[in-house]
DNA sequence: TCTGGGGTCCTAGGACCC
DNA sequence: TCTGGGGTCCTAGGACCC
């Protein structure tokens, strides 16, 4: 179109597409007689719901007890993993035919820059057609794409464009657009920074924006009031990540009522290791900063962190670790005598291979020697099951004081489909 | 008898160093 | 002896997103 490329650059450009009601939607995909009505995956609590049920009030993160009362007729179905995770993969290929600078979100969810790609595939909003029929067509799924100058904007736009849409906002509309949407529509604006925006009479983008940045950062504080005020005016030029590493890697379960002993906490603490410390171990990322968080039948949780003087990716250096601090959290707590949850997430993680390490640190009974032996022997230990896993199945092998299945608790396979690249 | 599980970023206070 | 400030790291908690 034009010759000058900055001049494509002010265009509206990036998408943000995001399948529709994912999990539920692959679900009527794959079960033709659950297509046009209300389904919800999950069970104890609600992962994703169908728009059939949506229009009963029924939303994602809702216990299925609440979901049920809303909506009587939900048919609670789910369990195609490995499907959610390929058709989540093939619908993010459709967008790299177009494009190779793409950022993902998450399974079903990524931002991608078409600047580059115009010449060859046409007008941005023409590609994102393009992208919208062939998921259609070709995995069978409804996907929804804002279009606009900014990431932020186009990731509202989307939003607008859902269920199964497609919104596209030039530059010379995008005020207009914005500001009559409500703030919740912005990204960062939750329960809490919604009640209280509108304890200060704003309700709209438009109203956040007609306010001083200097009253947003007094009533939101000081990154918060900055960064809605900038989004407001649609100055944020974040640019695509291709590249993302995660700086953290966790793993939680909830546990419905158990009485705060060790014979409870320490089996369950050295699953959530296990399955923390192997995937460190396989992208070579290991940790030095363990975090434990531990909430109470009352539903209050406390965390408490360690920052270790070397690295740790070995399953019993970890678990060791968060069951010292639980131990704390406990003593501390004295009055607490029932968990609900258990959480472990290892972070400062290191981006040299582990294997290249002297020798792993392993802190010692006493909280502070390093047992850099024990460590070495655990470690060994380890990449022999890290092996036999690879071959026959995650299942195959196990620590005999792990609690596998623990709690009625979502699968490991379905876990997995949230977890971010180390 | 049931409020899941994986992440990111910000704030405030304290310790410690220069 | 008193006084001051900036930078970095760590910890605990909170809000938010998918």
């Amino acid at each position: 179109m034009e010759q000058n490329g900055n001049i494509a650059s002010v265009d509206a450009s990036i998408l943000h597409a995001d399948l529709d009601a994912f999990y539920a939607s692959v679900e009527q995909l794959l079960q033709p007689d659950l297509r046009g009505k209300p389904i919800a995956v999950g069970g104890g609590v609600v992962l994703a719901a169908s728009y059939e049920a949506r229009a009963f009030g029924v939303r994602s993160g809702m216990p299925g007890r609440q979901a049920r009362q809303l909506c009587p007729g939900l048919i609670f179905t789910g369990g195609h993993f490995s499907e959610y995770q390929r058709l989540g993969d093939a619908a993010i290929a459709v967008l790299a035919d177009f494009t190779p600078d793409i950022e993902r979100i998450s399974i079903d969810e990524a931002f991608a820059d078409v600047s580059g790609s115009m010449q060859l595939f046409g007008a941005p909003a023409d590609i994102a057609a393009r992208v919208r029929a062939r998921v259609r067509d070709e995995l069978g799924l409804p996907i929804s794409i804002g279009v606009a100058r900014t990431k932020h904007l186009a990731k509202i736009a989307s939003q607008v464009a859902k269920p199964d849409g497609l919104v596209v906002v030039d530059a010379a509309g995008e005020l207009a657009f914005l500001h009559d949407l409500p703030v919740e529509l912005m990204w960062g604006v939750g329960p809490a920074t919604r009640a209280r925006l509108a304890d200060a009479g704003v309700t709209t983008i438009g109203q956040l924006a007609q306010s001083s940045t200097s009253s947003m950062e007094r009533l939101l504080g000081r990154a918060v009031g900055r960064k809605l005020t900038a989004l407001a005016w649609n100055r944020d030029p974040r640019a695509i990540q291709t590249q993302r590493r995660a700086h953290s890697a966790g793993a939680q379960s909830a546990l419905g009522r158990r009485p705060a002993a060790e014979a409870v906490f320490r089996p369950v603490l050295q699953h959530l290791a296990d399955r923390i410390a192997g995937r460190l171990r396989a992208k070579e990322r290991p940790c030095r900063t363990v975090t434990v968080r531990v909430r109470f039948a009352d539903l209050r949780s406390v965390t408490r962190a360690l920052t270790l003087p070397a690295p740790i990716c070995a399953t019993a250096a970890l678990a060791d670790v968060a069951t010292q601090l639980v131990r704390g959290v406990l003593a501390d707590n004295p009055g607490e005598r029932t968990i609900s949850l258990l959480a472990i997430s290892a972070s400062n993680l290191g981006e040299e291979a582990f294997l290249q390490l002297e020798l792993p640190f392993h802190l010692a009974d006493d909280g502070r020697r390093p047992g850099t032996r024990r460590g070495a022997a655990r470690l060994r230990a380890d990449l022999a099951m890290d092996a036999i896993r690879e071959r026959f199945g995650w299942e195959a092998v196990n620590y005999a004081s792990a609690a596998p299945g623990a709690s009625r608790s979502v699968p490991d396979d379905f876990r997995r489909l949230a977890e971010k690249d180390l």
